[in-house]
Parts: C-alpha cells; structure tokens; sequence
DNA sequence: GACGTAAGGTCAATGGCGTTGGCATAAGAG
DNA sequence: CTCTTATGCCAACGCCATTGACCTTACGTC
C-alpha cells in the first residue's frame, strides 16, 4: 500500500530494484531533475521516472505521498542550493544584489523544475535564512523599519517573480520557442511606420534586447529607488 | 476528424448539440473562464467543458486545435480586456503606472486563467498596441530612444512576472492557501529573536505586508529610478 | 548461523485524460 | 427540392496517477 511513506532518515533495508539500482530520495529527486531537463516540464511521469530508474512507477509512493509531494521536494532542492556558499560583504547593494541573482539564477538553471515550484511555499529553513539575512543587509546599512520590511518585500518577490518568467520562456517547448523567435522577426520587425511608429523606430534595440532577462535591469532601478529612500531617510 | 479548424469568421452553420446550445469561439472561452474560477486551473477537462457546454468533447476540436490553442485564446481574450477603454493623459508617470496596474489587474481577475497562459506570447493585435502605447509614452515624455527600450523591457517584463506570481498563490486550492497562511503565523511570528532576530522584530509589520501584492511598490520604485534618469538625460 | 518481521519491491486493475477516425445530420446555396 | 459539407456525435486508443494485494529479501534477535 501507498499510504505510510517512510521519512528518509528511518529508511533501514534497502533493497535492490529487480535491475539492481538501490534508490533514495536524493537518486529520486536527481533523476526526476535530469528527466525535467531532457523531456521538459511536462515529461515528468510516474511511469517515465518508474522506467529511468529501472523500477515499478508504483514504487515511487513508497518515498513520496504522490507526484506534488516530489514536485515540492525538487523545489526545496533548488532553493536549497541557490544559497549555498554565500556570505555577506558588508555593502549593502552589492549583497543584495548578489543574493536576488543568485536566487534567479538558481532557478533559471533549471527552468522546467522551476516551472513547477515557483509557485509553492515551503518555509522551510532555506527559504528562512534566505529572508534573514536579507531582512540583516538592510538594517545594517541603516534602514529603518518600515522602509526595511517595504524594500525587502518588493525585492523578493521581483525577485521570485522574474525567476517565474524567465524559467517559463527557457522552459517552452523547443518547437514553440522557435515560434516565438520567428514571430519576433516576422512580426515586430516589420510593423509599418504608419501604425506603429513607436515599435518601428525600436525594433532593432528591441529585437537586441527582448531575449534576454530584464531582471538585472529592474533590480538595479529597484536599488536605485532604495538607495534614494535610504538617503532621505538618514540626511 | 480534427484537422481543419474554421476560423471564426468564415462560420456559416451553426448547427445546435443535442441539447440546443449554439456554440462560438466566445461561448467556449467564456465557460472555460468559468469554468477555471470554479475548478481551479487543473479543473479546465475537455470532457468537463464539453460537459458543460452540453456538447460532445470531440466537438472542441471544430473550434480549436487541442487544448493549447483554447488556452491561447484564453490568454488573448485576457490581454484584450485589460487595456479596454484606457486613453493616455499625457502625463508620462501617471500613464505607465495605470498601464501597469491595469494590465495586473486583469490577470489577478483570473489567478486560473493567468496561471496557463502568462508564459504564453501571444505576438497578436492587443499585445502589440500595449506595447506600441508604453513605447510611446516614454518617447513623447522626452526619453531618449536607448532609455525608452531599456524602460519599457524592465516595465513590461516586471508587470507581466508580479501578474503570474500574484496569480498563482491566489489560484492555490483553498487547503494549500490556508496552510500558507498558517504558516506565515505559526513561523514567522514565532522565530525566536536569538536564531532569527531580524524576522523577530519584522514580524508584525511582515504580516501585515506579506499577504498584499507588492507590485504598486515595485512598481513605484521603477518610476523612480526612470524619473531619475530622465532628468539625467535630460538635465 | 537460523529465523521472523516488515520494509520495500512488483503486479494488475481502476478511472480519468486528450485526441482521432468514422459516421450522421441538418443548414444553407443553387 | 436537392446536394454539399460544416458541424455535430460515438467509440476507441494509448496515455496518465494512483491503489490494493502480493511477494521477497535485508536486518535485528537469539
């Protein structure tokens, strides 16, 4: 039966599929992370994970209570490693930068799982210390309360949320993506003056500049709006 | 068979189902809008639609190519209302903040809706008079033409990732909801000062804070930091 | 070292899904 | 009034997640 799933650190006897592969939650995760990347968001199944590691699909409800619950445990890995090796410098805008582009970067390295978990919140000890130290970046450079709690929460969540973007345009089809491209080219770039003058004067810049990510700019004008904030409230 | 799908405007038969309703292109996406309000974005079933369209699924397939395609017109029928009605000022800060809010505003009016098809670009005619309208404000307000690009890629892209984010935690099932909620008290407010300082002291004003989109702060905060380029440009 | 237990594997079945090919029928052109 | 064909219906295919029953072997105990 599915219903009791073991928690990993009590697992004891670890018995060998019929092909000889031992599994473990971490193989589990990875496995299902390397599927996501190779077959897209969508090609993660029960049966297809089942048949990469040479196991019955109905053994994975033995690690996990069903598929959301391994779509929640890729994500805390993800979040898990966006932060990993970090350590402040004391300078405020440079660390919160590096911190926003690490998280971004984090999940844009694996824009199908992302695609998954953007969207769920574990609070889990990761995303904790994540906001701690964020929430102590600010008030170390002297931001008062109020203004600290306002920057942080638009910080996070620009944050967050052009990692959702830029995950779902990585992770589109490969045949869609080619439609969006060819749709950039045939359509943007060919707007007659008359209609459109506004796209027909950018197009080139836009067609430059559209591919790639729009985060680091947002979050540099986001620091630019702090860094004003935070001489007006200490001057 | 499936193929051949008649667009909308060469229909000449509408022959009535069974049951008399007399299908369209609008009627269809109508229900599926409802459809994915009352069901969540997972509920939006080719079977359950035709369901409640009093109709065959295979019919669906007259209308569009599969499921994507609804979900493509979903999108654009979103994108069109979002900007219906709005007519500039002139007042360059005035007009990109209601542009920004607006088009927010219509996606978080349909989380399920938002939640299949933010990633999607659509490349079709409301899209390209949104963008043609950003464009020009920026422009007739005095931006140079690199300024007005690098903009308009941080605006767009921001409003469109704070819509999917915001969407997708108020299209979570209601169980999933409140046990987010339940955890923002029974976590954060409950961090003790020693581990977590920072949050400790937060707290209150996290609370308060974190339940609200911070987009209008964000939002704001871009304005900002392109007003502020403009009198450099400018100045 | 033998043994009993249950963790952790397999197998088979259920009900739902998108999609398609074949067929029936009625709307509208002539 | 007749003919064409757009547009509806039906049945079937091959996926999917999930579950209950069963089997087998790793490990703690003696």
């Amino acid at each position: 039966m599915a219903k009791p799933v073991v928690p990993e650190e009590r697992r004891r006897r670890r018995r060998p599929t019929r092909g000889g592969t031992v599994l473990s939650e971490r193989l589990i995760v990875e496995t299902a992370l390397r599927m996501l990347r190779e077959h897209g968001s969508a090609g993660l199944t029960a049966r297809r994970l089942g048949l990469a590691l040479d196991a019955d699909p109905s053994t994975l409800y033995r690690y996990f209570r069903g598929m959301d619950d391994l779509t929640l445990a890729i994500g805390d890995a993800l979040v898990g490693q966006a932060l990993d090796g970090w350590r402040p410098t004391g300078r405020w805008r440079e660390d919160l930068r590096a911190v926003g582009l690490r998280i971004h970067a984090a999940y844009v390295a694996h824009p199908q799982a992302a695609l998954l978990t953007t969207s769920r919140v574990t609070g889990r000890a990761n995303e904790l210390a994540a906001d701690e130290a964020v929430l102590d970046v600010l008030r170390s450079a002297g931001f008062p309360l109020a203004d600290t709690v306002t920057v942080y929460h638009a910080f996070i969540d620009q944050t967050l949320a052009f990692a959702a973007l830029d995950a779902a345009s990585l992770a589109l089809p490969s045949a869609a993506l080619r439609a969006d491209e060819e749709m950039w080219r045939s359509t943007y770039a060919r707007l007659p003056e008359e209609t459109h003058p506004r796209i027909a004067e950018a197009a080139p810049l836009l067609a430059r500049l559209m591919v790639t990510s729009a985060y680091p700019t947002a979050l540099e004008m986001l620091l630019d709006s702090a860094a004003a904030r935070l001489d007006a409230a200490s001057g």
